[in-house]
DNA sequence: TTATTTATGTTGCAAAAGCAACGCCATTGT
DNA sequence: ACAATGGCGTTGCTTTTGCAACATAAATAA
């Protein structure tokens, strides 16, 4: 069966889920699995949607315009990310993003309603869920205030710093791995250019170690 | 009784349950009410909590600092808002934020484990406060998102124009009513003095009308 | 009332960042 | 092998923004 084959009751969303409660809770909820091939959108924006995805294989990626035309973040998306829930869960004026396939992607969509609706039968299954769904939306949030955080720096410089120590949390390591440049420059929010010049003037200053793949701070040397 | 008394069963938390039912929740949650005088802390950055707290009355502010000792925003929060809920269901390095009262304020604080665990005992009123929670998240969402547009723009002028149309949106109208100056600018995250220079510039071009109070956008003549 | 903050507008100056153009190198496709 | 594309560093120039100082007005406290 589809849950045993895509091992979805390793999912997050499924934590301390047995095998078959993962079954139950995916047959009750009328949850489906859909294949999508690389290059393709998952999710329009501005169009309305009534199930949450989760991403089982492959990765996806956010992609989005503001009102002036530019384009915002675009954040990777990857096993056991979850795509669609404001839309699904605000019916109304949900999602202001499209997500797109970067690879073969495979999704498991669970229609809200029943997420919300089936509690009664599904007792304690439904709890763990909801728990482990809160979770991820939790973690969301905190993606997000880091990025409010980061654009909150005044200076290009405190942005690559804090851009640094987020990820040396996250990667648990000091020896940070990065994008290149062109995406560096575009999830800092910033000039390409002046990034490069200002990681220039931070190696010359030895507050910063690097090259094209690696970045370490001297944590000596930042205030 | 306390549900009565502060029409807790009007709060959006509570919608579409009656009054009996949102009284069974909070007995059943063991969820209680605390008063606390304007210019206190009701929730500590950096310190475990694990209760999910509403706003039922009076309004508070959200305070916090990010690792280089900047303030980072400091949006306000009245009745129906909703505090504390990713450093309790996160029980790990959940809050980076305080939140302090402006005035008084009357909060609902519902243990978290009892929101999870209460499914099987209540069913329908459990999944309808659920659906509730879930919604007001995804709101707290969309305001992230916005200020993450807002930040993203890369001149001044871009943040004020985006701030004010978020605002016409907000407010139903097109004269959008508008904090002080140091405020705003402090929304706007920039310098006060460089946001009255664009806002000078704007006016001067016509393509805004504003007194201390109030701001209107000519859209005929935004690009 | 007067004194004392606090918000606001204004301005000159300095620093920071955006922009555009160029050259180099690596990857990819033909 | 060659051309074409795309990422990267560099640099000069321009614009934007931050900063600090000051004057005024408004709000608050004594």
């Amino acid at each position: 069966m589809l849950v045993k084959a895509l091992h979805l009751d390793k999912l997050p969303l499924f934590k301390d889920l047995s095998l078959g409660e993962a079954e139950i809770f995916v047959k009750e909820t009328s949850s489906d699995v859909k294949n999508y091939k690389g290059g393709t959108r998952i999710l329009k924006a501005y169009e309305s949607n009534s199930k949450i995805g989760v991403i089982v294989k492959g990765e996806a990626q956010v992609v989005s315009e503001d009102r002036m035309g530019n384009e915002v973040i675009g954040h990777r998306l990857q096993r056991g990310a979850i795509i669609g829930s404001t839309s699904a869960i605000l019916a109304t004026d949900g999602n202001f993003a499209s997500v797109d396939t970067l690879t073969e992607v495979t999704v498991l969509w669970i229609p809200y309603k029943s997420l919300i609706g089936v509690g009664v039968r599904l007792g304690r299954i439904h709890g763990v869920v909801m728990k482990n769904f809160l979770e991820a939306f939790c973690w969301k949030n905190i993606l997000m205030m880091q990025k409010i955080e980061l654009l909150s720096q005044k200076s290009l410089r405190e942005r690559v710093i804090l851009y640094l120590l987020n990820r040396e949390k996250l990667q648990q390591s000091s020896n940070v791995q990065v994008p290149g440049r062109v995406q560096l420059a575009k999830e800092l929010e910033c000039n390409r250019s002046a990034l490069t010049r200002e990681i220039r003037r931070m190696q010359n200053e030895g507050i910063l170690i690097c090259d094209a793949k690696y970045m370490r701070l001297d944590k000596t040397k930042i205030v």
